[in-house]
DNA sequence: ATAATAAATGAAAACGCTTACATATTTTGG
DNA sequence: CCAAAATATGTAAGCGTTTTCATTTATTAT
């Protein structure tokens, strides 16, 4: 079932068959109702293929992401193709696990299909320089980074202010009277550096000192959570408020802590960080940051979409967060 | 850049030079040098979609989820995408909202843009028979159902016994002198419907009385779950065990049972399902159900790999689930 | 009615590849 | 050393569209 198919039938050129489904002009109403009898006899749909070979664009963007199981992922993805395909783009889903060299091959791969744009969900790894292969990419097509930064012509970047958002968390914890906090997070991301930084900032601006035993890296997850309430424990890290990179290690770090017989909040508050369905589960339910998945997804989605129309735009975007504070730290 | 300029620098035509990117064999060992030399300096990546074209296969899958937000639906989607990639094949995600004009849609754009197969995930509503779209879409490419049964020439299905995992629940509760127990749903998916049954089915095994009060449909989510309490409460529906088709329900159950001073497991047992990370991060931590998705996404995405390299295999598969006892029913 | 103009249609090229078939080259056996 | 067989290479068709350009048909003005 082709396009001659159907021109056999109306009884005229592939051409106008051509026409008649673009909606091109200069068809005689007569034509044309012919073609459309025919079109729907025959059930006739273009293949998408041929359009796409010929039109050297495929209405498809590529969505890298390091794992779609994490649920801020999965609230930017769930975004990002809603939003999308609203445009009538399609999305191919990308899981990197992380890891530079598949990200790198699946860049590769989706530019071979012909994606017309890329999305980056959190993945720029700050201060080291292997970037290079999204500025190639970027050569090729427009490339949208959510949640992470990078300079390029081609490249956009709509970003949540995390630093802001840990340094006001310190803050509110500040003015509750708390002196020792600490900051626990799992992977170097972009963003998770920037809540770093946001918690250096934070304790500076309040005239606070830093113990290097605040900061504490540990394994994603809950059970990385509870780990780090044994390495703060461990360290003799006494401290009355602790801020995680993420809800997951908050959750467990509420674990870690009733383990050790601390009541939260009484003896230590608790700041998460996603607003993710887990913050409104656990028992106290945490304080958190809503970070604006949604909002940054959307407005990925809408950027890529003004570029590939045409459409000169700004290159970044900055979203605010917003404190919910629950009962981990009311 | 293209093939031709390829060709050009290697002094060849574009049928060799089409031979050495395909591996294919009778070329000279020096040409091939020649040609592979051509390919690497001018950096040549074939187009994709004219392959496709000519090879009338794209090596794409289209997976439709409802919502990748869902833990379930985010697991079997990261699971499908590894496991297709692993082979060779791009994932399209659509997600339908479970609606069904928006999947019947999808379906067509994806047939369009000629994927090799589809993997739905979870989406068949028992008893209606809005059907019709996937049984026509399966005399153009083969599909694989997870976790929902479809009859179908070819059609494959990959499902979880939810049935009797559910009756297993029930068989548990009683053993610990449970009599009264209640099962709360929320949207009427196949596999909701299947451990409704599997409730009845081991209610009546255990010949209890099985009253409608017990059977309560709420919304989704937690608040889903905290309103089912509400509704047991005014209903007047006493029991002393609640089994949740979601863990999700299942969290808004403790909060409600919390909220009217009912203690978990001393008063009420609840059991969630899908054992999703929240069955974890709850106080007290949930007794679920590992439905083993994992599992069922990569024997979902083997099924459709081996039906595309033309093997013959059998139409449906079930994978056991597994009993989780944690705290809110050791 | 006819020339000039506008509108409708079709033929063919192009998109970038693979592949069947034809042709040229090399290898082998007698 | 030559014919036959095997191997290497090239030519051209085809995949299913869109689109340019030429041609045909209809419309308008004179």
């Amino acid at each position: 079932m082709n396009i001659y198919e159907v021109a056999k039938k109306a009884g005229v050129s592939i051409a106008t068959v051509s026409r008649v489904i673009n909606k091109s002009s200069n068809v005689r109403p007569e034509t044309r109702e012919r073609v459309e009898a025919a079109l729907k006899e025959l059930n006739y749909r273009p293949n998408e293929i041929a359009r796409s070979l010929v039109a050297n664009t495929t209405h498809t963007i590529g969505v890298l992401a390091s794992d779609v199981r994490d649920s801020y992922h999965a609230n930017a993805i769930y975004i990002l193709e809603q939003e999308f395909r609203k445009k009538g783009y399609h999305v191919i889903l990308c899981n990197t696990g992380g890891e530079l060299e598949k990200k790198k091959r699946y860049m590769g791969l989706l530019l071979d299909k012909k994606v017309d744009g890329m999305v980056l969900v959190g993945s720029v790894f700050k201060e080291r320089k292997g970037n290079s292969h999204i500025l190639d990419a970027s050569q090729v097509v427009p490339i949208v980074m959510l949640n992470s930064l990078l300079e390029g012509e081609n490249i956009y970047c709509v970003a949540c202010d995390d630093k802001a958002a840990v340094s006001d968390i310190v803050q509110s914890l500040v003015q509750r009277g708390h002196r020792e906090i600490a900051f626990v997070y799992d992977v170097e991301s972009f963003s998770a550096m920037a809540k770093l930084e946001g918690y250096r900032f934070g304790m500076q601006a309040a005239e606070l000192p830093i113990r290097p035993e605040w900061i504490i890296r540990t394994e994603s997850g809950i059970d990385g959570g509870r780990n780090a309430v044994n390495i703060m424990d461990a360290g003799g890290a006494a401290c009355t408020a602790v801020i995680a990179s993420e809800d997951n290690l908050a959750a467990g770090i509420l674990k870690g802590l009733k383990a050790k017989g601390k009541k939260v909040p009484e003896d230590v508050a608790v700041f998460g960080y996603n607003d993710s369905v887990i913050a409104r589960c656990t028992g106290p339910e945490l304080s958190t940051v809503d970070n604006k998945v949604g909002e940054l997804a959307r407005e990925a989605a809408g950027m890529l979409c003004r570029v590939l129309q045409g459409e000169k735009i700004s290159h970044s975007k900055t979203i605010t967060a917003e404190l919910v504070f629950r009962e981990s730290c009311p």
